[in-house]
DNA sequence: TAGCTCATGTAACTAGTTACATGATTTG
DNA sequence: CAAATCATGTAACTAGTTACATGAGCTA
């Protein structure tokens, strides 16, 4: 679960209420996340309650008072935590927060996690690779179900190849730092 | 949801027992799909309730018994019904279950709905090309916060990239039928 | 003899969705 | 005048995960 930390990337950028992170993760963030305004107001009282951001109430004139939330001590040092652990069942989604929010941690730990799961989608690439080749040594004959087989493969095949690409794009970027010369 | 419809398509190719279908959902399946037993066997109980699914129980020396499941016509008919539904909110990997059942139903229903995403999915990717020309016009002078934003925005780049050479792929072949020359 | 495979299940929990509710202001 | 935007919330539900339970046979 990252919603939390989706969350502590998005107010440590800048600060806002549930109703604004809520337009933030239909726009930007939720273009591959999505987030209903009833989970978002939901894991906010949490991560309030846990004293990871601090509220703060805003009247305004003509509408609803506004709960601005912004991230505490509390919160920034458990961004920093979760951007450093290891998770090996994080997915894409998950990758591309932790390097989002990289500028808010250590970004070379947030590259040794990208380097692990290069290393997991390379292999799963490779197998799949092996059983393209195993199973359809002539795909341009295949018809009906195997065919339609065949395809879900590739389609897999190129998730993983478009998955180690950007791995490495990414490590690229991350291990050649502009201001670091 | 659909992993009834995983579940459906699974047992066309093939009759077998919750235990089956979870070895199945760990390895050629659920390399994209993941399904734990408790999941599977309660999904399957409420399919047999459906009339979906028809239960043989088969005795065993020294095991439990196995409760092997076959596609009833009901359940064909559902998954006929299923295959040919637009559903614009399924992902790449229902689209890839629709797919792979494509031999027990309609495929050029099928091959439909792919193209509704495609152009869904080519849309999307315009966007993200939009907002890499605008907001990064010099990528390789980026660092901190603004570069690994660019690294996240390339990363949805590549994902749609890869999903629309996919479909273009699929549709290719489901189009070109080397059965019907 | 310890751990894995086969085989099914219950119970409790977490995450996420859908529907409902309120109410002022601004825009077409 | 209707619809969208701003702004927050509750309640009920669905989907999925984790933990626990049982028990025989097979393998290292």
């Amino acid at each position: 679960m990252a919603l939390e930390h989706a969350i502590l990337v998005s107010l440590s950028e800048r600060a806002g209420s549930g109703y604004e992170l809520t337009r933030r993760f239909e726009k930007s963030i939720g273009l591959f996340w999505s987030a209903t305004h009833q989970q978002i107001y939901r894991v906010l009282k949490r991560m309030e309650e846990a004293g990871w951001v601090a509220v703060d109430v805003v009247a305004q004139s003509g509408r609803p008072d506004k709960k601005v939330y912004t991230v505490s001590d509390r919160g920034r040092a458990e961004l920093v935590r979760w951007l450093a652990e290891p998770d090996p069942s994080a997915g894409p989604v998950e990758l591309a927060v932790k390097i989002r929010g990289a500028t808010f941690g250590d970004p070379a730990k947030v590259a040794e996690e990208i380097v692990r799961h290069r290393a997991k989608h390379a292999e799963r690439l490779d197998v799949y690779r092996q059983i393209e080749k195993r199973d359809f040594p002539a795909p341009a004959a295949l018809t009906g179900r195997h065919l339609h087989q065949y395809l879900v493969l590739r389609g897999g095949i190129r998730v993983e190849e478009g998955q180690v690409e950007w791995f490495d794009e990414v490590l690229t970027a991350l291990h050649h730092p502009k201001d670091a010369r």
